[in-house]
DNA sequence: ATTGGCACTCTGATTTGGGAAGTGCTAAAA
DNA sequence: TTTTAGCACTTCCCAAATCAGAGTGCCAAT
């Protein structure tokens, strides 16, 4: 997906103009106006010829004949591998970001808080989903007995995220039984990744001699154990408003696909599968950018995502990004992203 | 709210009209057309007259001087309180609503999966809050020893509803003092209505002698099962998309506003809020109803909101409800609303 | 290699001139 | 007294016409 061209260095200033500048005012860069801001010493003529030349090599676009030049995905696509510079939050910035770390003390509510503080802060639409915590890596399944037809249930992941539930099962089960049924799944742990397949082993496969008689319960405390995990992942979206305020998106012809992708939750995750198979953008960690027609979902031809991973003890654990026009302030947005991402992985940590 | 006007069978006929009409075509209403499809034995000029008097009266606009007559929202009032009859839902429309009885079994996913369903049948937003943990009537708290420090927590509401979920406390507790703070507790539900009660008054007053030297334990015990209740408060909505295909919000400037409130959690719980001193409709069971500028918030004043409450056990715990353009069919609405909302209560029911 | 000059193109805003739809009013009819 | 036909009038909406502005591509001169 990486583009690499042979491009002189005024080119490449001129590109990094014309992009910047529409960024900025939203519309079609001419070739006087591009050398009065910039300062060039070059007649309008010059860049027109370069610019000619630009728009052969896909970099840019001509909306019509008589119009100034728009960046196409490809050109977006270059300025961001090889063009923006880093950009640095101001203080103000931080400081609002930094409220983060403030409030609640519990996962959805940092994530919730999260996108709020994202959307805002970039003025687009954020989201995020909770752990995966079906395709973590799962260490440990603990039992605690309660009653004969409740369990105390810990699961401790290897990022060291760990979440307790009680689990109602149908058919009592005895304290020694308990125990049983808890060596066997853990051992079954060992060669098993995650929930994910320790599910789906369980449903597909025959179970081992010595718990065949307890099928019955072993089915419905793995299949409730995959419930509860799988009612518990969500996503958070906020900030769908902040898109609509865009000039791209003003007639609903342009807005209304999105937002009628954006309002099923399946898509915003498979969306954040896809992200993950973006390029990464340089000189961050594991930050990903998805531009324009490089998004799979037809939907979001006109967007970008910017996403990334938050981390739990190290441990990639969920996503968390940032969709907006394809003509977004690439730099900021992914520098504010990342310093949000480092804060909830923070304060993410500090809970265990 | 309700209004009493006297009016001339006559005029009732030809409101009911203009208005069936205007929420089946979205476009004024002229004389002629009133009289050719509703099979009026009058002439255009006789209705003309007519609706002159509905427009004195309030009932009916005029969007300029020579356009048909549209209804206005006391127009509409009028309409759900006097003049839609019941709408009795489809074969399909029933079979459609009933697959949320097969699905699954938490509260969460009922309300998600309610909410979904609704939209879609009703072609609207759809929203829902989820039981009211902290205003709901609460009964009794129940503690079991865990470690030092969690316990495993039970909410016992009146209708039913039980929560249990796990607590995390920074003081280490022992199982004795355990059993002396739980009495208290509950001691203290006796005289108190909610979580909110028994939060506001164990911060704000001091505390009874007996339990005196636990202060920093119970603290932090209540305003954990508080902020634990909270976060378990959600809302849901969906369907945004159908409304922007809705004539009236073929605008940005319409249907901006209208965005952007729904992205804010706290005016959607506002909302529900206000829905309970809307007017309830006549026939139904709870269903309430607020039209254009009898919503409070000025973003809403082109949209109407039906709501009801859904029952734990008879009990009234959470509200959910429709928000559409005022020219919604408001019969098929509510009858939906009622159907689905009465299957979420069944549904619900079965999980205690 | 760069530039000034110029003809050309396309858009978008504004104006103009009919229909079309629908009204209100008046006077006649029932 | 109520209803209706007739007619003048209003307003919107659409399409066509016009025009200024912005920007281009190309050519010949620097």
């Amino acid at each position: 997906m990486r583009l690499e061209y042979r491009l002189s260095e005024r080119k490449k200033a001129i590109l990094n103009a014309v992009i910047r500048d529409y960024i900025t005012y939203g519309e079609p860069l001419g070739s006087r106006t591009i050398v009065q801001r910039h300062g060039f010493t070059l007649s309008p003529a010059t860049i027109r010829n370069e610019m000619a030349e630009l728009e052969e090599a896909g970099l840019l676009l001509q909306p019509h004949t008589s119009a100034g030049r728009v960046p196409s995905d490809k050109g977006y696509r270059f300025f961001v591998d090889h063009l923006m510079g880093a950009y640095v939050p101001s203080q103000e910035e931080l400081i609002f970001i930094r409220r983060l770390e403030q409030t609640s003390r519990a996962i959805d509510a940092i994530l919730s808080q999260a996108t709020r503080i994202l959307a805002e802060a970039t003025q687009s639409v954020a989201l995020a989903e909770t752990p995966r915590l079906r395709r973590n890596h799962l260490q440990e399944l603990h039992f605690q007995y309660l009653d004969p037809f409740s369990l105390v249930l810990s699961l401790i992941y290897r990022n060291g995220l760990r979440r307790q539930s009680v689990l109602k099962l149908s058919h009592s089960i005895y304290d020694g039984v308990l125990d049983l049924l808890s060596n066997y799944l853990n051992t079954q742990l060992r060669t098993t990744n995650s929930l994910d397949e320790l599910f789906h082993r369980t449903v597909t496969l025959p179970l081992e001699q010595e718990v065949q008689k307890y099928r019955a319960i072993v089915m419905e405390m793995v299949s409730e154990i995959y419930a509860q995990a799988q009612r518990d992942e969500r996503v958070y979206l906020t900030g769908t408003s902040y898109l609509l305020r865009e000039p791209e998106f003003q007639s609903m012809e342009q807005a209304y696909p999105i937002l009628s992708f954006l309002d099923q939750e399946h898509f915003v995750r498979q969306l954040f599968h896809s992200a993950s198979h973006g390029v990464q953008i340089e000189g961050t960690h594991h930050v990903y950018c998805l531009i324009g027609y490089e998004n799979t979902h037809e939907e979001l031809q006109h967007c970008s995502l910017v996403a990334t991973p938050y981390f739990i003890e190290d441990k990639a654990s969920g996503m968390i990004g940032v969709l907006g026009p394809t003509r977004m302030d690439y730099s900021k947005v992914t520098a504010i992203l990342q310093t949000v991402a480092s804060n909830i992985s923070l304060t993410m940590s500090k809970l265990f």
